[in-house]
DNA sequence: CGCCTCTGTCGAAGCGCTTCGATAATCGGT
DNA sequence: ACCGATTATCGAAGCGCTTCGACAGAGGCG
């Protein structure tokens, strides 16, 4: 009942077996007769037994954890970066892995350690920048790795995302198809693109395309995240384009500001303006009216890195590039 | 240099010592001459030693890991969740601990494992709720936790918070002392009194105490966090009280919708109502206007969260309950 | 000058597990 | 009824580290 310290010599001896034959039962490596596999995994329920982790990882060369890397950055919109948090973790447990949190005040030196003392077996990194300091580190670690967004040169490592090019293109499509004509695509803030953060530049450039292949007219513009800065944006935007009747929004913190905005220069969405939002669906649900918005499937994003990393510490080779195909959903501001 | 599976003996054998010197060394638990350390230390760095996390953990009994346990349930304000999470992480990390991260998907088992196969050595328990099925486990746990927040039976845990009724009471003085009498408290969304987590009673306690004492007028509302139900809130409020001249917000994600709705109904801040916000800074600054806010400093409640954690795995007592004071900022809103 | 106490170092015993090779026991085929 | 191939189980050797006790050598004391 208790588990204090049951180790697995206490389990052997009270279902009167090798400590071997328990260690067979519980990692199934080994043929073991359906009678006493029954008894060691009574003996293992009733004592309360649970192996170890250390000796276990010790032992096995495997420490069952894998690391979440994750840098907090400026201008990143931190649910959505939760949600992928999440989704790792809940995959990795039907892994049977753990998952140790490492975050960037730590730098490079951080993912070393981790790695170099076996803490853990593999690492997952997101909010990968397109030039990250990280990246060359990866390609010297024994351990493998995925990572959540696409580095500059992605040659060798493993990547998933959401496709963001083709998140901005649908987004265009789908006012070209409404009948705009003239829109524009506000953006993350102006860091971020400085910082080259492959998403927000993915998404600019499909949309660009996007707009080119159907002959429409189109700009690209960053967006800060206060009000006061949206409001002028926007009001910049309405004067020098009269014509503009429709908007992308790609940027989670922003877009209830570019809603208030619009309210507040007295345009109606979606008669004077359509938006369509890149963004979770809680926050277009949450929105008045409720957003038409390309989703980022964060939770499949999650689960398939995770998938990855397990196929690689198989030892199985894996696709260099996963990306995940967009879909909009249409609700009430187009 | 490399790294790549360096052992403690390969370090003694290049430094020309026993492996039990290496060690002590390393870990300073007894006397070394200067010499045989820096001998050792150059030995550790030509090799690029970094100790078997496994081993370690099994020969001390220390797994040098604190867990963290972070559920993630409607209505929390992820990015404060966040800050509160990375300042653990951080703060672990200067006590040369890792953190394991553990969400709610598999409840109390979840702990029960980590725990009972020593891969933690203690629990940060985070969005704690008054009632919260996780603390009756952490009794029987042979290993030591805190909890951020309080549930109703504190008894013989250890708990660190802000003090939200205080934060309450100072947002009514504040009011209280630029001449406002009737005010009300925007809180979380209902759901969240249901569920009967404390912060959200406990700042609305404040509240009510704080109005009756200075003699004021107020009422304390939930606050639902889509932009509609905010409007239509703040419509009938301004409706039915019309000397309200003051407003405290403690709900992250409606903040903003609140100051859409003001200005929707034509309401000038701080001309009309005064705002006062219980929320992160970045978001106070973000608004328009920049709100006076009452912080939510998450990064010292998780550095004091790991102190008291450490001070309890080095066997130390420590007080059961920590309440951190808050501070109010005065910004453009009131 | 012999005795005792420190200091600094070493060797060895585990920590709890996995895994390899060996050994009984069982079975089908002839 | 005997032999070789399975099948089921066991014992022992580590995995890399910490820690305990032992012990030389240095130094202080009477």
């Amino acid at each position: 009942m208790s588990g204090r310290g049951v180790t697995i010599s206490e389990v052997a001896r009270h279902a009167g077996v090798a400590v071997s034959t328990v260690s067979y039962v519980l990692s199934g490596k080994r043929a073991i007769s359906t009678d006493t596999r029954r008894r060691v995994l009574d003996s293992v329920r009733t004592l309360g037994y649970h192996p170890n982790a250390g000796a276990r990882a010790l032992a096995s060369k495997r420490a069952n954890v894998i690391a979440l890397v994750l840098p907090l950055r400026a201008g990143m919109h931190v649910p959505v970066l939760m949600q992928f948090a999440t989704s790792v973790v809940t995959a990795a447990r039907q892994y049977d892995h753990d998952v140790l949190l490492l975050t960037a005040d730590e730098g490079s030196d951080g993912l070393r350690r981790a790695a170099a003392s076996s803490l853990v077996d593999g690492l997952v990194l997101m909010d990968v920048e397109l030039h990250d300091s990280r990246v060359p580190l990866l390609k010297e670690l024994a351990e493998p790795s995925v990572l959540i967004g696409f580095p500059a040169d992605s040659a060798g490592l493993t990547c998933v995302d959401l496709d963001f090019a083709r998140a901005g293109a649908l987004c265009v499509e789908h006012l070209a198809e409404r009948g705009h004509r003239e829109i524009a695509l506000l953006g993350a803030p102006s860091v971020v693109y400085e910082r080259g953060t492959g998403f927000a530049r993915r998404t600019r450039e499909g949309f660009t395309e996007a707009v080119a292949q159907h002959g429409l007219t189109g700009v690209a513009l960053p967006c800060e995240e206060n009000f006061d800065q949206v409001s002028a944006e926007i009001g910049e935007l309405l004067d020098t384009r009269p014509g503009l009747s429709g908007l992308v929004v790609h940027n989670e913190a922003a877009v209830n500001h570019v809603l208030g905005a619009l309210r507040q220069y007295g345009r109606r969405v979606p008669g004077d303006i359509a938006v369509v939002a890149i963004c979770p669906d809680d926050i277009a649900e949450r929105s008045s009216p409720a957003l038409t918005s390309v989703l980022i499937p964060a939770e499949e994003v999650g689960r398939q890195a995770v998938r990855l990393l397990m196929e690689k510490l198989e030892g199985r080779a894996v696709p260099e590039d996963t990306l995940l195909q967009p879909r909009l959903t249409v609700r009430n501001s187009t």
